[in-house]
DNA sequence: TAGCATGATTGACC
DNA sequence: GGTCAATCATGCTA
């Protein structure tokens, strides 16, 4: 169909005026009787319009017949420069799309996440950031945390799983598609531009199935971590010997029972908690000593006892009681601090 | 299971 | 930013 627009342009006989088909007729190919040959094309076209119509067998018969037809190979040619402008029409609109945020955020979590990309720990690093975002230093939490990279790496087979799946589902219907086009292309001008943009298409839809595959997974993780970090908040008591340590801090230096940093570092240290839960506990310890100094008087009493044979025993080896840690030591009430001292001694005039 | 104990959170205050 | 006070939520125990 190279030469024959350019030959028969000015004749404007044919098909709607198509100049290959004009040629075509005119080298004597298509008859010679004006009327009987608009007549040919015009069944022929009826023909290829009603073929979807038809029985299987039927179209296999009427596309034979198409194919045998003496008009078939002027209509293939004015077909695929139809075709072939049709394309040049809409190439422009189906240019390199640019690639989707959303996408792309969905894609950079999932590789955060460690569900996409190289497996590093099935998300450990996750976890642990989880831990450390709520104060926790993990001492009897690792079987959670191992549930959670249980989880995660389920997870993360069920969406390397079904990504393949949608991957080799795309690639056969793919597959088929270019067959079918293939096939057909035999009956009907198929470029193969056509093919690639149809190819394309296919990608796209499957590429939005993947989307939505990447959006559940990160559904998913998401609630995973929340649950991980809601069950880490939990409140845990403290083992009985981290009590021990802070009450006993508390006690001995209750007339300023307030730590300073390097001490609340130290008792951190020594009870295997945080320094945020150190300055949690003496909060709730001053403000709940303060509130029922009866209650707390018995403890108070072992506490002090407990400190004062330890004053006795180091003062005999020549060191002084209170700590070196422990700059707010007893009996320094400068620093505009309430004494909890007094209220023990009203407590122990009520008792 | 109710009631108490206790760690954590939150908002106000200095 | 640290603390207080109130409150919540959960653990523990009788």
């Amino acid at each position: 169909m190279d030469e024959q627009p350019r030959l028969m342009h000015s004749h404007g006989v044919g098909m709607a005026g198509h100049p290959g088909l004009a040629q075509h007729m005119q080298d004597g190919t298509a008859g010679t009787d004006g009327e009987g040959r608009k007549q040919d094309i015009g069944d022929i076209l009826q023909q290829i319009m009603t073929i979807t119509d038809q029985s299987l067998d039927e179209a296999q018969a009427r596309k034979h017949a198409l194919n045998c037809h003496r008009m078939k190979p002027a209509l293939f040619n004015v077909l695929c420069e139809i075709k072939e402008k049709t394309v040049l029409s809409i190439r422009g609109a189906q240019e390199e799309e640019p690639p989707d945020p959303q996408l792309m955020r969905l894609d950079n979590m999932l590789l955060a996440e460690g569900v996409a990309g190289p497996e590093k720990g099935g998300g450990s690093a996750a976890a642990a950031a989880a831990a450390a975002a709520t104060g926790g230093i993990g001492a009897d939490n690792s079987a959670e945390h191992s549930d959670y990279r249980a989880k995660l790496s389920q997870i993360r087979q069920i969406y390397h799983t079904e990504l393949e799946k949608y991957e080799q589902a795309c690639n056969e219907f793919t597959t088929h598609v270019m067959n079918l086009l293939r096939e057909q292309s035999r009956t009907r001008p198929i470029s193969p531009k056509e093919i690639e943009r149809m190819v394309g298409i296919i990608h796209r839809k499957f590429s939005s199935i993947q989307m939505q595959l990447k959006q559940s997974t990160c559904e998913a993780v998401m609630i995973l971590r929340s649950r991980f970090l809601d069950a880490r908040r939990k409140r845990r008591n403290f083992n009985k010997q981290a009590t021990e340590i802070l009450n006993e801090y508390f006690y001995s230096h209750l007339s300023n029972p307030y730590p300073s940093e390097e001490a609340k570092e130290e008792l951190a240290k020594k009870c295997a908690i945080t320094v945020s839960q150190v300055s949690n506990w003496f909060g709730n310890k001053r403000i709940r000593y303060k509130k029922n100094i009866g209650k707390f008087q018995e403890e108070a009493n072992m506490y002090a006892a407990r400190t004062a044979v330890n004053a006795t025993s180091v003062s005999a080896h020549g060191s002084q009681a209170n700590s070196p840690s422990t700059p707010n030591s007893a009996g320094d009430c400068s620093e505009g601090k309430r004494s909890l001292l007094s209220y023990r001694d009203f407590a122990t005039v009520l008792d």
